[in-house]
DNA sequence: TGAAAAACAAAGCATTTGCTCAAAAATTCA
DNA sequence: TGAATTTTTGAGCAAATGCTTTGTTTTTCA
């Protein structure tokens, strides 16, 4: 009987990882700004620098490099929470979980918003990723989190809704840029900043204990 | 002389206002869901019955439709912050906003994503409301919290980023449904109750003085 | 160095898309 | 009622879109 392996994985030559590269960079862009059914072929070719078919000598389709594109972000965005892990000083461990998410907010605004997309359309290419790692991450930490609460550590909350409210005041310095830019037309540098201080404010409020 | 007056406004026939309104709830259901470049008129067409040029009888474009949404939109969404006004407990009346905020995006997850939509996407046909209209009225209400937070009626805040964070953790209800769905698959009842609660204490604990 | 393999792209193909045309059907109202 | 008006649509058109075909250029490596 025949062995049956996982499709074989040649290793990519230098110019197949570079031009994977090229094109994973133009589908973030494109995608994060027009949404998977609103990108084309074309824009990506573009972007990427190449011709439309040696864009799709390096992908099988459109969908292939949006799918791509998913898988990678998937490890990245659940990363600090991975972090998120047992400690003596909970307030502060969950300060610097809020911390991490606002610098990627910041430092990965185009992986952010392609995220934003994905999920506002639905999940379309991503529901397996949610209903699984995302899901079974979430539940570990929701546990942590509770066994703070019922330690008397941290004020009694909803684990759930304190992570919800972490990714969404986070991510709207990403996904809504264009809105806080239109109502704030003071410098990156300084929003940033105060969004910080506010958000630390804002945590340490509702995880502090009452007296 | 003549008189320049705006373009005669012909009060809409039963027919004319009938099928409008079909078209605007069909834009709103394909547009919130695949975003403007994504949404395509024969969706359009299907979703609300009619023929395709039929429907660019009564708009003379998909962007005509998306346009006159988008109008719609703006006033409904700025309702409930024009509410907030001056009140002997502060507090409270901030909570309220809370409250009807995420009311909305439980009442409204199509108005919600089709707004996020548009916002992330760069706000094409809409950079114009945030700069003018938003952002008065946003501005205006900072001044009034910020003058709850000098009498030491509130806790020092900054207004502005409290309201983004009112924003984005009541819109990410309606926005982010699905993962959350995916991530607590009990009733939406619960969940929005949870919320509900969730979010109150949180803006409770930040708004209120310390002692 | 030269033949095999990999990388590339001009042209093209079928389908989709946004919108128009011309004419038919339905409605209005004198 | 019947002529004028409004509403509706089948057919179609040019452009865009996703992807392929075909063949050329570049790279690899024995």
């Amino acid at each position: 009987m025949q062995k049956i392996t996982a499709p074989k994985k040649a290793p990519l030559s230098r110019i197949q990882e570079k031009n994977r590269n090229l094109i994973l960079k133009a589908g973030l862009e494109v995608f994060s700004k027009y949404g998977f059914r609103g990108a084309t072929v074309d824009q990506l070719a573009n972007a990427a620098g190449m011709s439309k078919p040696n864009l799709l000598y390096y992908f099988p389709s459109k969908e292939a490099v949006h799918v791509a594109l998913l898988e990678e972000l998937l490890e990245n965005w659940l990363e600090p929470l991975i972090e998120l892990g047992p400690s003596d000083n909970p307030i502060d461990e969950i300060l610097v979980y809020v911390k991490k998410k606002l610098a990627m907010s910041r430092a990965y605004p185009l992986e952010s918003r392609l995220y934003a997309n994905e999920i506002l359309q639905g999940a379309p290419n991503f529901s397996g990723a949610i209903k699984g790692p995302l899901k079974e991450l979430v539940d570990e930490k929701a546990k942590l989190i509770q066994s703070w609460s019922d330690e008397g550590k941290i004020a009694v909350v909803n684990p759930y809704h304190l992570i919800f409210s972490i990714w969404s005041t986070t991510q709207h310095y990403a996904d809504f840029d264009v809105q806080i830019a239109g109502i704030l037309p003071t410098d990156k540098e300084e929003i940033t900043k105060d969004a910080e201080t506010y958000l630390e404010h804002m945590f340490r409020s509702i995880l502090t204990p009452k007296a």
